[in-house]
DNA sequence: GTACTTTCAAAGGTTCTACCTTTTAAAGGT
DNA sequence: ACCTTTAAAAGGTAGAACCTTTGAAAGTAC
């Protein structure tokens, strides 16, 4: 009989480490808010080095569930999963997408459309006044000159919110947040602030009204607005970039 | 005058040197398959020492842009990023999320509803062919007893990627992973997979006609179902556990 | 007694150095 | 020609020393 060859456990010690940390935390051993160990007290128990526990920790913390503050009261701390969690890595790899920004306001499309009509329905006298309130805050900077863009995005926030779902409002703001980091912001410049009011009072009325369908239906070509609006203005600032290019050559 | 206060760089040193590294592989200086210096040169190069360097790589490793090998011939390389190493850690955790199934399941009715519309217009007959064959997959498995899971995922990624759209697929994916790696598997197990495969050869065929609405409304009703079933599920599993609790008491 | 200042200690952050383990290719022996 | 040994490269681990941050306690001035 051949030696019997053992699976070996040829893992690193900082993944092993890691692996009891998680499960211990899984385990509700350790729940959100609670502090670890120090590291040093880590090592000792593990009986492993610090720079092993270190490793770990820090992908913990990278990857979100671990917290580490410095000086006195400082430690390692457990922190609260949520969506954010996985989103913020997501919305990362989504940037590197070619047409990102182009099939983002795709989606946006098809999202808040469905966001304006279950709002609609699903909306609280408590979502009303917030959504009411972001009218007034655009209506208020127009009239002092500006784009009323923070008006422009509670608008949108506020109704995805009146849907009561998490999620939904994770996913436009992970939207909007993937837009804004490119240049939604300077693309947005150049829209009638006054026309995009308008369209959110309608958008409003219906949604106060109940009426999903109409809600969706002008939410749809108030998107639709939005995004031939940035198709034109990629559309020069690629004309531009390569009428540089010509420019050098 | 008083001192003019720096913003101080506080950053850790192990997150300044990842983010240079993660910078030069989005900028292309490394691509997937190259081979990084080796910790010992890094640290050289970065006049930091060895442990900031290898918090940086085991960080950027968990994360899925490196791999490292010991040995001769070992070293650190880059990885093609995929979604799975992003949403892996995490699937587990948000299962445990109350309503997280429960909303996503309402974002994946809204998403992959307007995404059969878009693939009806969109598709090409590569598309068609790829949608078909998931079809046969599906048929197949369901023919030798099992519950066609593979070709069902097939076909709602397929779809996905008759839009031609790649944040959409992402998106669809995304949201799969979540629902899969948690009890989806499970949940369909009691489902009819015949009455499943025959949805998806009615919203084949509206997709294959170039009929938007219809693919639509299809694709709609089959989630719905799905989210029925899920719902009906997840009662089920609520009502056990707190039989459980009741019977400890 | 109150308020400001100083000092101290805990905890994470960084560095250094030494050594271990894995792995492959080249050198060398049979 | 084949097998064995060995050397070197690269990551993995260990442990000690030192730095930085930060809040609280002790001390001091008023």
């Amino acid at each position: 009989m051949t030696a019997r060859i053992e699976p070996i456990k040829k893992s690193r010690l900082s993944e092993h480490v890691g692996n009891i940390l998680l499960q211990m935390i899984k385990d509700k051993v350790y729940i959100p808010g609670d502090q670890l160990p120090s590291e040093r007290e880590l090592a000792e128990q593990f009986q492993v080095s610090r720079a092993s526990i270190r490793e770990a920790l820090k992908i913990m913390e990278k990857t979100g569930y671990l917290e580490s503050r410095v000086g006195v009261g400082g430690g390692t701390f457990v922190r609260e999963i949520t969506l954010d969690t996985i989103i913020d890595p997501f919305a990362e790899f989504l940037e590197s997408e070619d047409n990102m920004v182009m099939e983002m306001l795709d989606f946006r499309l098809i999202i808040e459309t469905e966001f304006a009509r279950i709002a609609a329905v699903q909306r609280t006298t408590d979502d009303l006044n917030a959504i009411s309130a972001s009218l007034d805050l655009m209506q208020l900077d127009i009239a002092a000159g500006g784009i009323g863009l923070v008006g422009d995005n509670g608008f949108h926030e506020a109704v995805a919110r009146a849907t009561h779902n998490n999620v939904f409002e994770k996913m436009l703001l992970m939207s909007k947040s993937l837009l804004n980091k490119t240049r939604e912001t300077t693309l947005r410049l150049k829209n009638q602030p006054k026309s995009s009011l308008a369209d959110h009072r309608a958008i409003y009325q219906a949604i106060k009204e109940g009426d999903g369908d109409k809600a969706a239906s002008l939410m749809h070509q108030h998107i639709c607005k939005a995004r031939e609006n940035a198709r034109i203005s990629l559309r020069k600032a690629a004309a531009l970039s390569e009428g540089k290019q010509l420019e050098n050559s």
